[in-house]
DNA sequence: GTAGGGTTAG
């Protein structure tokens, strides 16, 4: 049966056009209507768009690819990309595996996407390094990029090197990739050396390096590159700002962080959802409730971290109520599940106000209602809480029977209200506890 | 049709 070439093309641009999965659903349904499901040029487009992009769907491309007769580098390379998005290591493998068997020759794009999805399990990347060797694609720029990414990921600054140092070409990603290499590894010397030899700095490199300084605690020297960044000419975007935002609240730097917020509306980015709960962050480190507060209040997506982040700051200001009214808000109206910062958030307000019974209350619902295991940090919030309410006793129980192992902080937080409170025998029996 | 940098926890 033959077709109108007129109607191909016009259903092969529609494809390519699709911006939801119920035009991708219509324009299959066309395509199985005319007999003309298996026209690999437009299956190829459908696919793309349900396996990458955002408003995809993964299982319908699973399914697409399925349907296809003979899928080609190009439809395993897509469905892999997919699958390299989701937490699944199988599913990548599994296409490689039958892509193999079914002699469809790899490229230097699947390797590439299947490495991205094995870079959370090293001893699957490193089979798949195996095969990169084998199948003689380790001269490729790209697919070595993504082995520096692969060792970078898990901590191995000194594989990634090697990877480097035997490309016989980089490009400014195997630079960024090294430095973020050492950047993992917590090692900020190496990673501002590598930087300093880069031919160019790209905003990537740049972003690295900042975030880099911010979680070592060089939260300083993280601004004073973000200056530097700029005088170099290179354009910050949301990331970047995401690591200076950062850098201001463990530094405190109210002024900074101002002048970094009018930045973000000025640039437009308060859209992104984990910018604006840096700054909800931000300014609570900053003691500043009000100005965390109007940032939430202004966001029109919340996360979980935005509640997470509104709940802490309140209840680190002493406004408990509030902190307790949004734990409600959030649970009851807005439907987000709790997770445990959630719950140590509302907790850290009953200690902040003394409340132990709704300090209980929390505890108990998180393990029997939510199904969420508490941590020392729950049971350490607790037990001062009963320490500091006079309940010495109580406390130490909790401390004894809890399902985790105890800290000295915990028991240094008991030991400090026994000397208030005037229990001389329990400061003896937990002294003795931890000699 | 390649890629790399990413927010919360007294």
């Amino acid at each position: 049966m033959s077709h109108d070439p007129n109607l191909v093309s016009h259903l092969l641009s529609l494809s390519q056009r699709c911006t939801s999965m119920r035009e991708l659903k219509t324009i299959h349904g066309r395509l199985l209507r005319l007999n003309l499901h298996l026209n690999t040029l437009i299956l190829a487009k459908l696919l793309r768009f349900a396996a990458v992009s955002p408003s995809g769907d993964l299982h319908y491309a699973h399914t697409l690819f399925c349907h296809t007769p003979h899928p080609d580098t190009f439809f395993y390379n897509t469905l892999i990309r997919g699958y390299a998005k989701t937490a699944s290591t199988s599913q990548p493998i599994s296409l490689f595996t039958h892509m193999r068997r079914s002699s469809t020759p790899p490229d230097e794009f699947t390797f590439n996407f299947l490495l991205n999805a094995c870079s959370r399990m090293l001893k699957l990347g490193e089979e798949i390094h195996g095969q990169v060797f084998k199948l003689g694609f380790s001269r490729n720029t790209h697919v070595q990029n993504a082995l520096i990414h692969l060792y970078a990921a898990n901590r191995f600054p000194e594989i990634a090197r090697k990877v480097f140092d035997e490309m016989p070409q980089r490009d400014v990603v195997s630079w960024s990739s090294l430095v973020v290499a050492h950047v993992k590894a917590r090692d900020l010397d190496s990673a501002k050396k590598v930087f300093d030899e880069m031919p160019e700095r790209d905003v990537v490199a740049w972003t690295a390096l900042i975030t880099g300084f911010d979680r070592v605690g060089h939260f300083a020297e993280a601004l004073v590159l973000f200056w530097k960044m700029q005088e170099a000419g290179v354009q910050p975007d949301e990331v970047t700002i995401l690591g200076v935002v950062s850098a201001c609240a463990n530094l405190q730097d109210l002024e900074a962080g101002m002048s970094v917020h009018c930045y973000i509306e000025e640039r437009g980015f308060s859209w992104m959802v984990a910018l604006c709960n840096a700054l909800i962050d931000m300014y609570s480190k900053c003691g500043c409730l009000e100005k965390a507060w109007a940032v939430f209040e202004r966001m029109p997506r919340r996360s979980l971290v935005s509640w997470n982040s509104i709940i802490l700051a309140c209840a680190l200001h002493g406004a408990g109520e509030e902190a307790l009214r949004l734990f409600q808000e959030m649970t009851k109206e807005a439907g987000v599940r709790p997770d445990g910062a959630t719950f140590l958030a509302a907790m850290s307000a009953c200690a902040h106000e003394g409340w132990v019974v709704e300090g209980w209350r929390l505890l108990e619902s998180m393990e029997r209602e939510h199904g969420i295991p508490a941590t020392i940090e729950h049971y350490g919030c607790m037990a001062g809480m009963l320490a500091h309410a006079g309940q010495l006793e109580a406390a130490y129980d909790l401390i004894m029977s809890m399902p985790v192992p105890s800290t000295e902080e915990v028991w240094r937080v008991l030991l400090s209200a026994c000397k208030i409170h005037g229990n001389a025998a329990m400061r003896e029996r937990i002294v003795n506890r931890l000699l």
